[in-house]
DNA sequence: GTAAGCGGTAACCGAAAGGAAACTATGGGA
DNA sequence: TCCCATAGTTTCCTTTCGGTTACCGCTTAC
């Protein structure tokens, strides 16, 4: 008897969901990919993201650090402030928000 | 000032969301991908795609043909049975989540 | 007649996700 | 002294998601 699904897929497609999985994780990493050579500070980002609270944005950003695709630097200034940047290894999820975004576009074609 | 996050990415994001998001979408379109000649029927999907009840499996496949990327056919057996078929457009899903699946084998090879 | 298989539907439940508001600690300026 | 800004943390609340159980109508086999 055949499969039903092949289980090692399952497996990388559940690894995926839970490090890019949230509202939130797949906007960040396109948002900070695109101001690589800025300050993107807690604040700013909570600013301009949209309405994130930030809880939520805490909790996103740990959670991304966690899997290596975003760091973490604590500033010296004197309110201390906290910069995030996308890691090499981050870039290599805009590919796939690319594709996501097209086959976005692509599908409200498709429905008319 | 700069846009904050392009609009129309985050609206085409959301679609792809809004017809692909739950935890069994992509499961299905693959395994319909993988059988697109079988008599894929109800009670036969549920048997194979593991631990998915019958309400959830009713739910996300009204959803899928709503969006038009599987089928749904009565057939004229005595016990009434209905078969599923993913569409062609349900099959421009399959690159994109063969995609997450690559990043998700990659992503764990990175993590070690 | 009764049980089993088909394709569902309806009512109920618990867990998790995400948001709002208040609060913390630190430091600078009026 | 009071208020502002930074970067969160904590508590509470609502909504959503998915699962369990029971049930329906239909037909065939025992």
């Amino acid at each position: 008897m055949q499969e039903a699904t092949c289980p090692q897929e399952r497996i990388a497609m559940l690894d995926t969901f839970e490090a890019l999985g949230g509202k939130w994780k797949l906007p960040i990493l396109r948002y900070l990919s695109n101001r690589p050579d800025e300050q993107n500070t807690f604040k700013k980002m909570q600013r301009e993201l949209g309405a994130i609270s930030a809880k939520v944005l805490t909790q996103e950003l740990k959670e991304l650090e966690t899997n290596q695709l975003i760091t973490r630097t604590v500033l010296p200034t004197k309110p201390v402030m906290v910069a995030y940047q996308v890691t090499q290894h981050g870039l290599t999820v805009i590919p796939l928000t690319d594709q996501i975004v097209q086959w976005g576009l692509n599908h409200r074609t498709e429905l008319r």
